[in-house]
DNA sequence: TAGAATGAAAA
DNA sequence: TTTTCATTCTA
């Protein structure tokens, strides 16, 4: 395949659509499809890719469509040429001039067994603390920690395996696994199926044989009807999208064969199907076609994803520990110091990195609160994300307080007991691993119930009190946990964990091989509710007196904690009714968004298997701060 | 495109 | 049992 060019910087590559392959149709949650891409999205800015986030976009996607037809299908283009080879996997010159409207079907890759999963999930973290290391070195050490790993670690990693091979079932009972054997001709691993070739090389099975002569238009499905309105395209392709977004709308009931993923470029295909952004849905991700296999996310779980069980691709998304996106939410310009500067109602309309509103079809919520309630929570975490990023720590003035730096983790949620009934368990099940000194802190107080009208001066109290108390997590997370006192931002009042044991200040535990113990437990400071409840929270209650929309206004909010600590990783408690569909839907870690979520029926009570889930991505989380860190 | 690990699945 | 491929990305 292309060699070097395809390097993971090209940026054609970058932008290559990492969506998963039978979205269209699929909402996975219904409200969040429009909205939910660019929480995403994130995946793919992350990648330092100047090229990718710098030139205009929309000019762009549409170049990259063009590309990306030229160089491979060219349904675009007219040179019957080069439309073949996507297709079928077999020659097609017979074609000129034709081409079947379907899009050729991306390869379903294998679900990943634990060994990969483990491999990718810890590979940041080697690479943190060996820079420099090639791949094959690393797999080398990976491979060595993983036989090292004892058998319960390892059993957590192959249920992950199993998980997501059921899930890979689930979402294509048809896929056969079908290694090309070397000495076979004709078993293309593009063509598992072996349909699609030979015999059915002028009738697509799909379409019924329905080619068009090089249409005009790249926007079309599988049935050869415009995907998108005319009205959609250009203006909301919004810059955060790279031409990542495009997705194929065809995969959703196909048998998966020929995939074409042929050699030469990458892109191929699939892409010349746009996508309006409202179409993209954010959970789904990964690019069968890119040719070198950009990151398929971590581990991951989630079954259910955010969605509901059966919409929800396979796959998660979430680029493990990286670097977080830089920050293109455009309100604050660099030189509005004081206010921040929200978007105006208008700009809004056509935000796109973080695309607020909600989608059309929703039920038309009226109060501030319905419609705040009704965005997507990922969007609203990953936009306070931005806003307020973690912690982090600059110098290496103090290489032990970077080594010992906690976590702050906010838990969040629609509902406020069972938010607390995680916390506390988070804090219990922290405080048995010996290896934190974690704590419940009192969030942010909520405007009061009684209290009719907040006002926005209520508001400001509490954010300037946060920016306090925000210097005092930062002292606290930062500072050696032997170290801590009672503290006094810390005051779990409220929170008694007080079952018994008041681990903290007398610590200094029983540290069997800890030669050190003031470097070895990490400060965590658990919030139950942080940042979103609050803004939203507030935003709701306070009145909206001009022109900002719900979603504007909530906005403008949130901006307000500009300059406070975020949390490290937000746990976000997601609680449905028991007909909503989540049944089953396992914790679903974003972790570009940093955001964990778990699912709770509202009657019901936690699973202790999502339980162990939480506690487990938690440890990992911060363990893999640690080593990014330390790198 | 090999390579480096482990493991699942197919031949 | 052997082979392929799932992931990652540099050389």
């Amino acid at each position: 395949m292309q060699v070097g060019d395809d390097s993971p910087t090209t940026p054609m590559d970058d932008a290559r659509p990492s969506r998963n392959l039978r979205k269209s149709g699929r909402t996975q949650d219904a409200r969040s499809t429009s909205v939910s891409s660019p929480a995403e999205r994130t995946k793919r800015e992350e990648l330092p890719s100047p090229a990718l986030t710098s030139p205009r976009i929309t000019r762009k996607r549409l170049a990259s469509v063009v590309e990306v037809v030229d160089g491979e299908d060219s349904v675009e283009n007219d040179s019957p040429i080069d439309a073949p080879p996507s297709a079928t996997s077999t020659g097609s010159l017979d074609f000129a001039g034709h081409v079947c409207l379907c899009q050729p079907e991306p390869k379903i890759p294998r679900p990943r067994n634990a060994f990969i999963l483990y491999r990718q999930h810890h590979q940041q973290a080697i690479i943190a603390r060996n820079p420099g290391l090639n791949n094959p070195e690393i797999s080398k050490i990976i491979g060595e920690q993983w036989k090292a790993e004892i058998g319960e670690q390892k059993k957590v990693w192959q249920d992950l395996a199993q998980e997501e091979k059921v899930r890979h079932h689930e979402q294509y009972p048809d896929y056969r696994y079908q290694p090309r054997r070397m000495g076979k001709p004709g078993s293309s691993p593009l063509n598992p199926s072996g349909q699609h070739t030979t015999v059915e090389k002028y009738r697509c099975p799909r379409c019924g044989g329905r080619s068009i002569k090089t249409p005009t238009s790249p926007f079309l499905d599988s049935l050869g009807t415009p995907t998108l309105p005319p009205t959609l395209p250009p203006p909301n392709i919004s810059e955060g999208l790279t031409p990542t977004t495009r997705y194929l709308p065809v995969m959703s009931n196909l048998s998966l064969e020929s995939p074409v993923r042929r050699r030469g470029h990458g892109p191929s295909n699939l892409s010349n199907i746009q996508v309006t952004s409202a179409m993209r849905d954010d959970t789904a991700m990964y690019s069968p076609l890119t040719p070198n296999k950009k990151r398929r996310f971590d581990y991951g779980p989630p079954p259910s994803g955010n969605g509901r069980r059966p919409d929800v691709p396979y796959y998660p998304q979430y680029a493990r520990r990286d670097s977080l996106p830089p920050i293109q939410v455009r309100y604050s310009p660099p030189n509005s110091a004081g206010i921040p500067h929200p978007r105006t109602p208008r700009e809004s309309r056509r935000s796109s990195v973080i695309e607020l509103a909600p989608p059309p079809q929703s039920a038309s919520p009226k109060t501030v609160e319905e419609i705040l309630g009704a965005f997507p929570y990922p969007n609203k975490i990953k936009l306070l994300g931005r806003i307020i990023p973690p912690y982090k720590e600059h110098g290496l003035e103090n290489p032990a307080s970077l080594k010992n730096r906690g976590a702050i983790i906010a838990v969040e949620g629609d509902e406020l007991a069972p938010v607390k009934e995680l916390s506390e368990w988070l804090y219990d099940y922290l405080t048995k691993q010996k290896e934190y000194s974690p704590r419940i802190a009192e969030p942010p107080k909520a405007p009061e119930e009684s209290n009719k009208d907040v006002s926005f001066e209520d508001y400001l109290d509490l954010i300037k009190e946060w920016h306090g108390k925000s210097k005092e997590m930062i002292n606290y997370i930062t500072t050696p946990a032997t170290a801590q006192s009672e503290d006094a931002i810390m005051s779990d009042k409220g929170f008694d964990k007080e079952t018994g044991e008041r681990k903290d200040s007398a610590t200094p535990p029983d540290s069997p091989d800890s030669p050190d113990p003031a470097t070895t437990t990490k400060p965590v400071i658990i919030l139950p509710t942080f940042q979103l409840q609050a803004s939203v929270a507030y935003a709701s209650r306070i009145p909206i007196q001009d022109a900002y929309s719900a979603t504007d206004h909530w906005q403008w909010m949130a901006t307000l904690w500009r300059g406070t600590v975020g949390p490290d990783l937000t746990i976000y408690v997601k609680t449905y009714d028991a007909k909503e569909g989540y049944a089953g839907a396992k914790p679903d870690m974003d972790e570009a968004v940093r955001c964990l979520t778990v699912f709770k029926e509202k009657e019901g009570k936690f699973v202790d298997a999502d339980l162990r889930r939480v506690g487990f991505e938690v440890n990992e989380w911060i363990q893999g701060m640690g080593a990014a860190k330390s790198a």
